[in-house]
DNA sequence: AAACCGGGGAC
DNA sequence: GTCCCAGGTTT
């Protein structure tokens, strides 16, 4: 690829680029807090997915100093249904490094931001670029697809090999153009033009310079390595009432999936099938519930949660319990109209939903 | 280098 | 069903 093909990607690119053809509202900022905030939502989500988060986000806590003085509860809700909640806790954390280690203020170096939890070479790029002006080049699954289908570049974007060659193909397509212009542009030409399928390559302004479609292989580029493997596990929540409204619940702590997020007992099996009246023999029965003070009432249909590497199938058993206690080892008893406080997995959230819909409980 | 971490939408 | 999304951290 010589230097003259590049100067013609950033000159098309360029040329094609209008803001307001992809509104975002974090596009109206140049100010570090904002940019960052929604680079960390955006990490693996959709644009149409993260703009309600980041309006809330933003509304809620306007500046630095708010987020990092807000309680880790109050952050994983807002975050609730987002995914990838590890990103919620290093927002957190990132918050009150910047306040307490940096006066409020972001760092504004490539190498700076790095260092922040959270942030690493995408979104440090892209806070160095659209804050600060400095000139990195980002490199995110759209310029992923853009540069290997225009430079016919096949190495797999998910080794170590594949990340280096893009990474100086990202750095040689910049050049000296306008580092955030140009960071947004060809962003958004891989989201509105060079898509993954169906690409609009007819009036693709770098057609005639793309390599993968002289050779007509735009549709075996880019290249990933790693296969994608899933395994399924079955869930069985024990719903615990009692004659005044309250429930029982306990926070993930476990190094798992949705970890920190609240959830009912559970109790994990191999297999799908568990009859309710077998749960207490379960290995992992809580110590502090007494299966002998417990009323069966009934149990769910098993709720699908499809994750990218989990099959989630969820059987909710719900139960009465006279006696419940006010507190405990490892669990919190709570009003059920007080759920709504605590962040949940999806799946959970989607039984609550159900049953206030029906009237049932909660 | 490989595994792990969510949820939703397009096809 | 498969693939992808304004990726990052841990093992």
């Amino acid at each position: 690829m010589t230097v003259d093909r590049w100067h013609h990607f950033r000159e098309n690119l360029l040329g094609w680029y209008r803001p307001e053809r992809r509104p975002m509202p974090w596009k109206e900022h140049n100010d570090p807090y904002n940019i960052w905030l929604s680079e960390i939502i955006l990490q693996q989500t959709r644009v149409e997915q993260g703009t309600a988060y980041y309006e809330r986000f933003a509304a809620t806590y306007p500046t630095v100093r708010d987020l990092a003085r807000a309680p880790d509860d109050e952050v994983m809700k807002l975050w609730e249904g987002l995914g990838y909640y590890s990103r919620a806790r290093n927002l957190l954390k990132a918050a009150r490094m910047v306040v307490d280690q940096y006066d409020g203020d972001f760092p504004d170096t490539y190498v700076g931001l790095l260092k922040l939890p959270g942030v690493g070479p995408y979104t440090a790029a892209a806070i160095a670029s659209f804050a600060f002006d400095r000139q990195v080049a980002v490199l995110d699954g759209n310029v992923y697809r853009v540069l290997s289908r225009y430079a016919g570049v096949a190495t797999p974007t998910d080794s170590t090999a594949g990340k280096h060659q893009f990474s100086e193909l990202a750095t040689l397509a910049l050049g000296e153009a306008p580092a955030a212009r140009f960071n947004q542009a060809i962003m958004d030409f891989g989201a509105l033009v060079c898509t993954p399928r169906k690409a609009a390559c007819k009036v693709c302004p770098l057609a005639k310079a793309c390599v993968a479609l002289a050779e007509n292989r735009v549709y075996d580029l880019p290249v990933k390595e790693k296969k994608l493997k899933r395994r399924d596990r079955h869930f069985h929540y024990l719903v615990i009432k009692d004659d005044s409204e309250r429930t029982i619940i306990q926070q993930r702590s476990e190094k798992d999936i949705w970890q920190d997020l609240y959830q009912f007992p559970l109790l994990e099996t191999p297999k799908k099938t568990l009859a309710s009246a077998d749960l207490p023999l379960h290995p992992d029965w809580p110590a502090w519930l007494p299966a002998g003070e417990l009323t069966f009432r009934k149990r769910s249909q098993p709720f699908k949660q499809q994750l990218t590497h989990q099959t989630i199938y969820a059987t909710f058993h719900t139960f009465h319990w006279k006696l419940m206690p006010g507190s405990g080892e490892g669990f919190v008893v709570t009003q059920n109209k007080l759920l709504d406080n605590f962040a949940f997995p999806r799946v959970i959230a989607k039984f609550i939903e159900d049953k206030r819909l029906l009237l049932d409980l909660f």
